[in-house]
DNA sequence: ATTATCTATAGATCTATAGATAATGC
DNA sequence: ATTATCTATAGATCTATAGATAATGC
């Protein structure tokens, strides 16, 4: 209620981004009931009342950076095109889900949080955008393999399989960084791997 | 300091066990913070202060989680033979990881949100005890490879490949709950697609 | 006697608001 | 005049303790 209501201006819309850059971090490395407006404010060098000003409350902060997420989300896998090359889409579509979580882990964890807690926030989403996206994405693999021109597999735990392995490097990043200490997790050879997994597992 | 110093009785041991299998799935559901000593109270039948008294603390419950997690989550990596055959072991491997996300996605869960938040209270025992494992089973898998009795491939991303596509099915059962409605995530296949793509990934 | 349970609550923390003060835009 | 910032704090929530009461074990 304390949220201005006519069009934003200049400094509230930069006012609301640094809010939402400083609570992602938060929020993806805590949890949304592990971050409090303190270290939001903190991070972002504003003062605590300074938040509510923009934002209803800290519900509203983290449902903003989710709404976001879902729109940016998505996007590579709407690039998938059926008219394309089949083994090159799909691996264009795999380098970018790499560099996805290469430039982006913050949003990659946030994500992971809001899954593994059971989506409470987040299942309306999945269910209108994500769902009707994901059955047209299925479909395209399908007619594919069809036509020969991929190894027959389950279209769906392919794509699963993809997104698993594409995000462990940002969500598991804590692990892997004990595991392969004093590396670039990405430079050594992450990319090169992935891809060529998936081209010898889609190779009919 | 409440807690009882001698050697455990009957009781003791069956409260203390009631206080973490409830603990477990709030942890896993809400996260450390976002799980309240009265929920866990609530879910196990206790009284609030009852808790403290078995347990020093809420840290100390999910501490004690940690610790028993980190033995039970070893014991199948821990179990591949360098003189059994190459692809049988590994295969054997991933059904047991597999089975673990079916049985065990509580456990799962609580170790995603550990990792994911940067493994806080976990990182010196992922370098104690899981780096020489993870050393010791990479350098098994080289040493198959080098005889030719699997393809080869960089053995550490071949871990995590296994790792995230395993425990995908249990971390982010919500948005596969949606993506594949109606069906039993696990009777539809995922088992035969994940055997069936790492045996094609594997043989030389 | 010792171990376990229960009620009541202290003290810390956290979200959100009230309201005064400062900065900006017409 | 309107928009933004700041101090102070109300009110809710949460962990942990004190201490009285009940149950169990020798």
């Amino acid at each position: 209620m304390t949220q201005p209501a006519r069009k934003p201006s200049r400094i509230q819309i930069e006012n609301r981004q640094r809010i939402r850059d400083a609570a992602l971090g938060l929020f993806a490395t805590h949890g949304f009931r592990g971050t409090t407006l303190d270290q939001i404010a903190g991070a972002c060098g504003m003062h605590k009342p300074n938040l509510i000003y923009y934002y209803d409350s800290k519900e509203a902060i983290h449902i903003d950076l989710l709404n976001t997420l879902m729109t940016e989300w998505l996007s590579p896998l709407d690039a998938m095109d059926p008219e394309g090359d089949p083994l090159e889409e799909i691996l264009e579509y795999i380098r970018k889900k790499m560099e996805m979580s290469r430039l982006y882990p913050r949003e990659s964890r946030l994500f992971a949080n809001e899954i593994v807690q059971g989506a409470p926030r987040m299942l309306p989403h999945l269910e209108r955008t994500l769902k009707p996206l994901f059955d047209q994405q299925c479909k395209i693999l399908e007619d594919w393999m069809a036509a020969g021109k991929l190894a027959r597999m389950h279209p769906a735990h392919l794509i699963f399989s993809i997104w698993a392995v594409t995000q462990h490097y940002a969500d598991f990043e804590a692990q892997i960084a004990v595991l392969l200490p004093g590396q670039d997790r990405f430079a050594d050879g992450a990319d090169q791997f992935v891809e060529t997994m998936f081209r010898k597992l889609l190779t009919p």
